[in-house]
DNA sequence: CTAAAGTCTGTATTAAACTACAGGCTTGTG
DNA sequence: CACAAGCCTGTAGTTTAATACAGACTTTAG
């Protein structure tokens, strides 16, 4: 299972060989290895990294988000432990707001949710902005 | 305080007047009364609407997401319950699966922030992908 | 009163993230 | 072996969400 063409890969992380290749030029996917004439050959670990973007996409993150995630690796040559912890406690605190966010916005759906409870009675004047009165800044 | 000018709302919702009018040709906003001149003026609930529909950017849903989101109003005339109830459910089930996704995003970083207690021995080798194996389809 | 700052409409441009060819090799199937 | 399907590079086009003027009118502050 372990030498995927980019067809292969791109079924299998629901995106197109388009896209996989622009990710590579965008630096989000190492450039793989090749076959003698020129075929990409990709491995698991690609397909858990391009499937981590497509998630990371999905929630608004942008490439340039996601490049940085990616590159939140601690090897001896590279960063030390303390840049690393660094960044990824700032990406932390950006996806905590986030969590709080959606947190929010799910209980005024579900506060929706249940005031209309179903029939076509619909007495109740409810929206996403009223249950969602007085928020932080 | 119930009647501000453009900018000032562009000013209190961290957007710009460019913006605000862009909505509201793209119907995210309704159209404001206007003073003789044909000056914008805006309430405190076009306060609201325009947080929520930054804050619904922010987490990546799309213009035309976030306007079924705010379409989510039940009133006699409109729609019925049922429906708002269908729609409402379909977004909570989306929001629910970010929520997840961001979940395990969030336990990744904070195992990478642990890992990495700070020094610059860095002889861990660590990534969010690592944290992040045997993911979910 | 007048200059600066704010607003109006309308059009044009930009940036990010794809998406779609064109033209030419390579590979798997009947 | 032929030929469709898949892959290659490179360039061009699309979509979404803004941004940026231009040229004209209005409001506000000194």
């Amino acid at each position: 299972m372990s030498h995927l063409k980019i067809g292969e890969l791109a079924r299998l992380t629901s995106t197109s060989s388009e896209t996989l290749r622009f990710y590579e030029s965008r630096g989000l996917l190492e450039p793989p290895r090749r076959t003698e004439s020129g075929y990409r050959l990709y491995t698991e670990s690609d397909v858990q990294r391009v499937r981590f973007i497509v998630r990371a996409r999905r929630m608004g993150f942008s490439l340039n988000d996601i490049q940085e995630l990616l590159s939140l690796r601690v090897d001896r040559e590279h960063s030390t432990c303390g840049e690393v912890k660094e960044l990824a406690e700032a990406k932390l605190v950006g996806i905590e707001g986030r969590l709080a966010e959606l947190e929010r916005m799910k209980s005024a759906l579900q506060r929706i949710t249940e005031k209309c409870h179903g029939g076509d009675e619909s007495a109740v004047h409810c929206s996403i902005l009223n249950e969602l009165e007085g928020e932080p800044a």
